[in-house]
DNA sequence: AGCAAGATCGGT
DNA sequence: CCGATCTTGCTG
């Protein structure tokens, strides 16, 4: 059970997201360890993805996303879910991949919520971190692709890109 | 200082 | 469809 690493996550997040499912999130808080098999996620890529928080600039919030692949993005949304993000991609160029499911819970406030992801993993690095890491996994070959959740105000072209990867 | 919006979820 | 709930970023 190897741990991803930057080569991994420095890639551009159209090959990072899809590569990212099956592969294990785990969580080590004292003397738990828990895993959970990734098996849903959307990419948001860059400064002009409309529906990237990225393409309002670097604010206090997004400059976590200006680093290169590896770090951990987590934002709260309409006051009471934390959103879960891998940022990928080389330094400047802002991306991340929302982890929107995992095999046991489904819906990305949902998991945060039952994994116990808060605030306080921003800016975590994924590839040094004693309480959260990704291990390596065989690929998964068969996944379906469509359009990303809840992004209808970032306009036609962005909302319909199919980022959204699932099995 | 005030305000509007938001990568959701669960209940009608 | 609608409300809960609160941080963030923009405006003044």
């Amino acid at each position: 059970m190897k741990r991803l690493d930057t080569d991994f996550f420095i890639r551009d997040v159209l090959e990072v997201a899809p590569d990212l499912l099956g592969k294990q999130i785990h969580l080590h808080n004292g003397e738990n360890h828990r895993i959970f098999r990734i098996n849903e996620v959307e990419a948001y890529r860059g400064m002009e993805d409309l529906a990237c928080h990225a393409s309002k600039g670097k604010t206090n919030r997004t400059e976590i996303m200006f680093h290169r692949g590896g770090y951990i993005y987590v934002y709260l949304i309409y006051g009471m879910y934390w959103m879960l993000n891998f940022v990928s991609g080389p330094d400047n160029i802002p991306q991340a991949v929302l982890i929107r499911g995992v095999e046991e819970f489904n819906g990305p406030g949902k998991l945060t919520r039952a994994m116990g992801i808060d605030k306080s993993y921003y800016g975590e690095d994924l590839t040094t971190s004693e309480r959260i890491w990704v291990s390596d996994a065989k690929p998964v070959k068969k996944y379906n692709m469509g359009s990303r959740i809840g992004v209808d105000y970032a306009g036609e072209i962005w909302k319909n890109k199919p980022w959204r990867y699932y099995y």
